[in-house]
DNA sequence: TGGTTAAGTATATAAAATGATACCATGGAG
DNA sequence: CTCCATGGTATCATTTTATATACTTAACCA
């Protein structure tokens, strides 16, 4: 494993994406574009600041996100993919298609297990 | 989000490759083929015999791979991938893709960073 | 009788991720 | 002088993941 640089690769994409939050922060960013703090908040119903600062902090820290301060008050931040970050589009999209093939395939395994008896 | 069907595709994809140790179960289970318990442990070292029977327990219960119990002493059981998981390769092989370029982009910035007061 | 084997369970802990809540800075509006 | 707004930080509690270790089962072999 840790010898096997072909799944160290894998772990290394997981490692950027997985999170309950760092998926969608990255499907709005790539969707919509710059976006500042409070946008994404509101866009985001249920993440608290502390965690928003802390995905973001870390997708800026791979180079994934940029982030702008502008120096006024109150304060004004935004973000926004930059262009190493789009090359992660191809992933998400792979993800996006199959995740929806799978909704219909439970759908299916229900339907046969239900069925089983009959 | 939960509301955008769009981010929960993409959940659903993660939340099955999301984990220690599932990349690398499936990227030996897609390259060798069917492995037998033991032999997964072996190839994984480090793994716990927990952790390993709670991650094939996941695989398997989403459809991805395939248990095969032989009813013998000492126990002799079978994993391999079915064919819905196979389906996952698209994914990995994206996330491998971009692993790899990750790499050099993280050597990069080194580079960058070392030079930049130069 | 007792050790070996493969594939587990059971129990207890430790570590990491996430969440709730409260606090801070500051310039302008009133 | 006080409150509002934005984008945070600090502290603590909870939840989720992962690890360590010991125990179980049952045929087989010596």
């Amino acid at each position: 494993m840790e010898k096997n640089p072909d799944y160290c690769r894998v772990e290394d994409a997981l490692g950027i994406l997985v999170g309950k939050w760092k998926p969608i922060i990255l499907l709005i960013l790539l969707q919509e574009g710059t976006n500042r703090f409070s946008d994404l908040k509101r866009r985001m119903p249920g993440i608290t600041q502390k965690m928003l600062t802390k995905q973001l902090r870390e997708l800026e820290e791979e180079d994934i996100v940029q982030r702008v301060v502008y120096p006024q008050v109150p304060p004004k931040v935004e973000y926004s993919i930059t262009e190493y970050g789009r090359s992660l589009e191809p992933i998400l999209e792979a993800m996006h298609e199959w995740g929806t093939k799978h909704t219909l395939h439970k759908m299916k395994q229900i339907k046969t297990t239900t069925n089983n008896g009959a």
